[in-house]
DNA sequence: ACGCTAAGTAAGCGTTCGTTTACTTTTAGA
DNA sequence: TCTAAAAGTAAACGAACGCTTACTTAGCGT
C-alpha cells in the first residue's frame, strides 16, 4: 500500500495490529514504546519519530519500501517535479548558477 | 528500496537530492524545514518527525510503499514473526485470555 | 446486570525537537 | 592558488515529544 500522510500510516498500522491479533498493550511492548504511543501513532500523530515508528513495523513484520517510480497507477504529478534524473538538466543549471 | 532504518533513509534521501540536482539548500525551501533539518535528516537523525519526512519524499518524488510481503529476496524472518494471519490463532487465543 | 478487558483521555515532567543565527570546513571552477 | 558556493558545526530557545499514572468509556461474554 502507498502511504502518503501519517494518517495513512496509522490506519495501516492498526489494521495490521488486528490481523495479527495483537492488542495495543501487546504491540507496544513488542516495540518498546508506551500503549500512549499506539494510541497516537494510530490516530495519525504527524510528529512522533521515524525511529520508533520503523520499529513498529519491523515488529508488524511490515516492509517499508521507498520507490522513484510512482508504484502502479501513477500518481497525478505535481508541477516541476522530476521522475528521471536530466544530467544535462543539472549541469546547465550548475554551470549557470555560478 | 526497502528501508530498515533511519540511517538507510538519510542515505536514501540524499542520493535522491543529488540526482535531482539539488543542494540542501533548496530543498530545505521545498519541503519547508530548515537546512538543518536536511542535514540531520541525511545523518539518519532517528527522532525526526515523520510528518516533515512524508513531505520530503514527496517533495523529492518518491512514493512511500508498506508491504505485508517482505519485498523480494525475502528477508530472513524473526522468531516468532507471522507473516500470514491465521484466524484460527487468533480466535483461540482470544478465548483462552478470558 | 455484572465483570473484565481493550481502548481512549488527561495532567505533569524531563528530554529533545526544529528553528534561527553565525561561524568553520570542504569542494570545485577559474 | 584564489574564491565562492555547498556542506557541516555550534549555541540558545520555545514547542512538542514520549513517558508514567490515573481515570473514563466502550464492548463482549456469561
Amino acid at each position: 500500500m502507498i502511504v502518503r500522510t501519517p494518517s495513512d500510516l496509522g490506519m495501516l498500522i492498526r489494521e495490521r495490529r488486528k490481523n495479527l491479533g495483537l492488542d495495543q498493550h501487546e504491540l507496544a511492548k513488542k516495540v518498546g514504546v508506551s500503549r500512549l504511543w499506539i494510541i497516537e501513532i494510530e490516530k495519525g500523530k504527524p510528529r512522533a519519530e521515524i525511529g520508533l515508528i520503523m520499529r513498529t513495523l519491523l515488529a508488524l513484520d511490515l516492509a517499508l519500501d521507498v520507490s522513484t517510480e510512482p508504484a502502479a497507477a501513477p500518481v497525478k504529478r505535481r508541477a516541476g517535479a522530476v521522475s528521471v534524473p536530466d544530467i544535462d538538466a543539472i549541469v546547465r543549471k550548475a554551470r549557470v548558477q555560478r
